[in-house]
DNA sequence: TAGTACTATAACTATATGGTTATTTAAATA
DNA sequence: TATTTAAATAACCATATAGTTATAGTACTA
């Protein structure tokens, strides 16, 4: 997983409602009807949080009849979870910092 | 920790300029002047990159002369990842649905 | 003490975001 | 087939956000 990817599904998560969507799926698989009384936000609302959620990869969607359920992918939140425990080496950009002069080094 | 101080963090950490700040910072103690080349963006930018990291607990700042440097709060970051893990119990919410016959059960 | 370097704050701008209502699409049912 | 229910999309609005330039504050240094 790249930043950009990462920085997508932080922003995804980086909302009240959809984080506690997030728990919410962890418990049960919803649907948006569900969900509507849950939060007091309109369906539009509820519909465009899993909009976004699903374009991070948190959550899948299964049509059931009338009902489109969404499921948490859990494999995408343990990639968080590890990402922001693995954090990329920027060693290269303090080397061209110190070639520039630019390193600040005190004591 | 609650969910609205996750949030915070997470929205702290959901930006591709801050998230690199906090890699950087894991490897190395940072003060501004040393971010603003690395980024090319302004120095006021990178001051409120830093504030807002800050009050999200994510960074400590130091005083070192003239300079004012940055350290990465690892423990706070571990947090962000065990709550990530440990998401909070809702089932009350799917009782509370129940209770008023809002829970969809198909087959 | 005057000047210089680093950081923070203020004021502003453009874009992103989270909500709304209205409408459309899709599927089940009378 | 007409109606109803669930979900998605469109258009809009208010606020948050990430950047800018200008200025103020803070600490070394000549």
């Amino acid at each position: 997983m790249d930043s950009n990817q990462l920085v997508t599904i932080l922003k995804a998560l980086a909302d009240p409602t959809r984080l506690k969507i997030v728990g919410l799926l962890s418990h049960r698989n919803c649907c948006i009807c569900e969900l509507v009384p849950i939060f007091g936000i309109s369906q539009p609302a509820v519909s465009k949080h899993m909009s976004r959620l699903k374009s991070a990869g948190l959550v899948v969607e299964t049509r059931r009849g009338q009902w489109v359920f969404y499921a948490l992918n859990h494999e995408r939140l343990e990639q968080v979870r590890f990402a922001l425990g693995n954090l990329p080496d920027y060693s290269a950009e303090f080397e061209r910092l110190a070639e520039q002069g630019l390193l600040v080094t005190c004591e």
